[in-house]
DNA sequence: TTGAAAGCGTTACCAA
DNA sequence: TTGGTAACGCTTTCAA
């Protein structure tokens, strides 16, 4: 029903600019969308003697609007089922009748359609990402890679943001569960929240709670040991961790790694802040902001300690706010150790000392998982035990660190 | 010829985990695609006397496999044009129906499947993001509002990275016209490159070359403009600017402004670093990397200047780090500003001023210019003379001016 | 090796 | 107001 035309011209022409006239029947009137350039392309047909016997195939195809499979198939004298064949690679055709295909293909521009792909395979081939916001390098460095892989795989990333709020979560969720895609790469805000059933999901840096789904994940409990062992070999005996809100893997991870350190150097189990005594470990939990790290060590300045491990690079852009603010002097009155690895850390003075998780392995980590997850499908169900892949990550030993005193 | 049975059983349950042995057909067998969790439902019907004569609508539809509007109309006891119009919420239908139909929908579980309503259609209600990376805060800052705004309107962002190399702008390009998206938004990567004819394009941040597309840019003319006002207000004669490469629309807005502001001045034109006097406004160009920066200032370390305006944030970061390396102190004997507002520049010390572009904005307005041009379609042709959407930044005044000497 | 045809789930037309 | 039906463009049988 869609207008096509045989022409005699041989020349490939395109016209640009304006609806072609010749072109208007009851379905280009349908939805009266007029093309912004209509893309007229009258081709010559390869010079090939066919081996099929029946009307010679046309010399040229006329055809408006964004070129079909029927229209390549029509300039290449074939029927659509071949020249399907011919262009997804799969089944058999004839190499002769294949170029045939391809030329025509080209020849008009053709592209396939992924809607009709997507409703005839049952696939969208697309991956939805849920991250709470694209202004954390986190989730960005990760998506980057992440995007990489999937591009690689032929898949497409359809971004969502959950923002703060589980509402947002959920909205998030469902954009995703409409677009029907293949699977979801999901940074889960509220890991209370219950995982909808559907496609295949990989979680990304945070885990939910009770929730059998892969997790790629930082060995923030190996980084943050590490970290604080660096601290507590230079001598300190009374430290602090900023830490986010304990709804969190990552903070829990985090913590985890701080209490292992702080307990082997004999400084018994983390406490409040409260705590007082000469070596002491004390743990402070805040608002995963510049404002809560800010606000952390301002509680901090009436009783500090000799050193802060502040557990995210926006503590610790907060925290530096406010030793800026109380004039305590880095490295020389407080050590500062982080975690992430922006790239002013490096450029700071002093420049620092932090645990850089291996953002861009988690990306692809993620990419391979949730594609591994697509291609068995089924196959592989949800395993009772969640496989939570923990990659290392550096430390990055800089000047933030000075003896005590 | 989809499987689907009544069952007598009035509750509704989900039976999850293993593929209901009842459901397979010729068609659950065409693709044997498993679903990881099958949706069993057994819902009991709307208690309503229907209006309509004929048979009873079946008190319970049972189908596995993701319902369908077939499904809901089933269970509804309508047609399915019926089902269509009472969901979509266009076209009569009556309220009561409606209800019904609603109902039935939310028992069942049932999403419309966006292939099918884009194969139909003929739109995708997605729209692409062409980006050379995420790891810059200006295409994310951007990139998140623009989510919001292209959520808000039902459309869905797909993203894809155009690198560094025309040839993966290029693969972007292709991936996102083999995805039939609505609309792209496109920060160029090569200005000479030629845009692909196809969906409606917006350009956000920069702009490509003899192009006409509408384009949601940063006033960076003005804005460096006060910029470099502000360090010529403090009494510097002698200054620099670290530009980007001279082919980015960015780069010459900038320059543009810094050569304004100069002129004004009475500093005569940029010239070169070569230049030599007491009154002089030079101009450098390098690579937009922390190493392009860090270059330039070692560069400038023969001959400095007393004030420098790094025209992004990276040759910012950049120049700070060869001023460390240098031993300059800042704002000492150096007075710098920058271009950009990341969260550091207001913690580093002294802190930095600098031109803040509105992202925010820009990625808000960018949503709004490419969701009109969508629904303009090909009534709004691409107008001769693009519209360029010049948007206000903001100046941060901070510490990193002294007067000179 | 090829072509014809069915069907994916939806929308929109049209006759009732 | 409603239901039936014909596409949308593609993949995959199935028979030739």
């Amino acid at each position: 029903m869609r207008s096509r035309r045989i022409r005699g011209s041989a020349a490939a022409m395109v016209v640009a600019g304006v609806a072609f006239d010749g072109c208007a029947s009851a379905w280009a009137r349908w939805r009266p969308r007029v093309r912004r350039t209509a893309a007229i392309v009258a081709a010559r047909a390869p010079v090939h003697t066919y081996g099929r016997s029946g009307p010679e195939p046309p010399t040229a195809v006329h055809c408006c609007s964004v070129p079909t499979l029927a229209d390549v198939a029509r300039l290449a004298g074939v029927g659509v089922g071949t020249a399907s064949r011919a262009i997804s690679g799969k089944g058999y055709v004839d190499p002769v009748t294949r170029d045939r295909v391809l030329v025509a293909a080209r020849e008009l521009g053709y592209r396939r359609n992924a809607a009709a792909r997507a409703l005839r395979e049952r696939r969208s081939r697309a991956v939805g990402l849920l991250v709470p916001d694209l202004s954390n390098e986190f989730y960005t460095s990760a998506a980057e890679v992440l995007q990489a892989e999937l591009d690689a795989a032929g898949f497409q990333l359809v971004v969502a943001l959950t923002g703060a709020d589980p509402a947002d979560e959920r909205h998030a969720w469902e954009t995703m569960l409409d677009r029907q895609v293949d699977g979801v790469v999901h940074v889960p805000v509220d890991p209370a929240a219950p995982l909808p059933d559907g496609p295949p999901i990989v979680q990304l840096n945070r885990r939910s709670r009770r929730v059998s789904v892969p997790a790629i994940v930082s060995d923030d409990i190996t980084g943050v040991r590490e970290l604080t062992e660096q601290v507590l070999a230079a001598g300190h005996r009374d430290i602090v961790a900023i830490a986010g809100p304990p709804r969190l893997s990552t903070t829990r991870d985090r913590v985890e790694g701080y209490r292992r350190a702080v307990r082997k150097a004999g400084l018994g189990e983390p406490a409040d802040v409260g705590r007082t005594g000469p070596d002491r470990a004390r743990l402070i939990s805040a608002d995963l902001t510049t404002g809560g790290g800010r606000d952390a060590m301002h509680r901090l300045a009436a009783d500090p300690p000799t050193a802060v491990v502040a557990l995210s690079s926006r503590l610790l852009l907060g925290a530096l706010k406010a030793c800026a603010e109380l004039g305590i002097p880095i490295p020389d009155e407080l050590s500062v150790v982080g975690l992430g690895d922006p790239e002013w850390f490096a450029i700071w003075r002093p420049s620092i000392t932090t645990f850089a998780p291996p953002l861009a392995e988690m990306g692809r980590e993620a990419g391979k998982a949730i594609l591994a997850a697509i291609s068995a499908d089924g196959a592989a169900e949800r395993p009772a035990r969640p496989h939570v892949l923990r990659l290392p990550g550096r430390l990055q030993l800089r000047e933030s660190i000075q003896p005590p005193g």
